[in-house]
DNA sequence: TTGCGTGCAAAGGTTTTGCATGGCA
DNA sequence: TGCCATGCAAAACCTTTGCACGCAA
């Protein structure tokens, strides 16, 4: 079920994605910025579009682990993983998904499956932890 | 919030979680076999009393990919991680939860944060991937 | 004009909260 | 007896679906 048509609300949802990358967004963050700015797009509009925009590969899902619902992020093609093998590091404290393209990954996938039999599935597998910004802003 | 009584509906529950070690229920589920068994508990008290094991460190909760709300897991101690450091691995066939101690992980975590300033939460962070087991059967 | 896109209302799930009752210690 | 635990009902959320209308091509 592909988009074909262009729209505003298209648009309008794929630019403000565009705009924070690295950052995941709920469709109640996205609603309510909408109405803000004026744009004013219908819940249901923003489910449907965005489920379009992820079979596009436009837009990355995430489940956060508490309990505040879905995230999507825009894959920005320009400082993103289109290499075979990356790390995604989620910050538990600002939310942020972070790109790491490291050969360390590769280190312990072929760990991983050479000692432990597990052949790793680097798209699902999310690190989770406390970014650096937010570690200096908790130790003050 | 910890537990202070013991209950019926508490170790009904904390029995049914241990005896399906490596494999995750949802509330739904939970609910279903206690309502079989003749061990009717509440939904609320179901999730009251797995937030409580959660806390006390008896229980992993996940999120699935899906909307099929979370999952609890309990965490079996004679074969598990009691070090501060250890490997999740979640197999994505068969569903199961292996624990792997492993210094690969400390090496990881210590690069993460050397190199990227992230300090890993072990706890949190779950590999996905094909276990041993599973990629023996697809291949076989 | 055609058919997809939109958005309101309503429904379907999961999870939480209020409140009176039950039960452990 | 003093609290905590329980469970029903209701509410709060997130997400999906039905349907009539709007709009891009």
């Amino acid at each position: 079920m592909k988009s074909e048509y262009r729209t505003r609300q298209r648009e309008e949802l794929l630019r403000y994605l565009a705009s924070v990358p690295g950052h995941g967004l709920t469709v109640s963050e996205i609603c309510t910025h909408m109405k803000e700015q004026g744009y004013s797009i219908g819940t249901t509009t923003v489910y449907r579009t965005l489920d379009k925009l992820v079979e596009e590969g436009e837009v990355n899902r995430y489940v956060a682990q508490d309990n505040a619902g879905a995230v999507y992020e825009y894959i920005d093609k320009s400082n993103s993983c289109s290499q075979p093998v990356c790390f995604h590091c989620k910050c538990e404290r600002c939310g942020r998904l972070i790109h790491l393209k490291c050969d360390e990954m590769v280190h312990v996938a072929n760990h991983l499956e050479e000692h432990h039999g597990f052949v790793l599935d680097p798209v699902r597998t999310v690190f989770y932890g406390i970014c650096g910004d937010c570690r200096a802003a908790l130790e003050g």
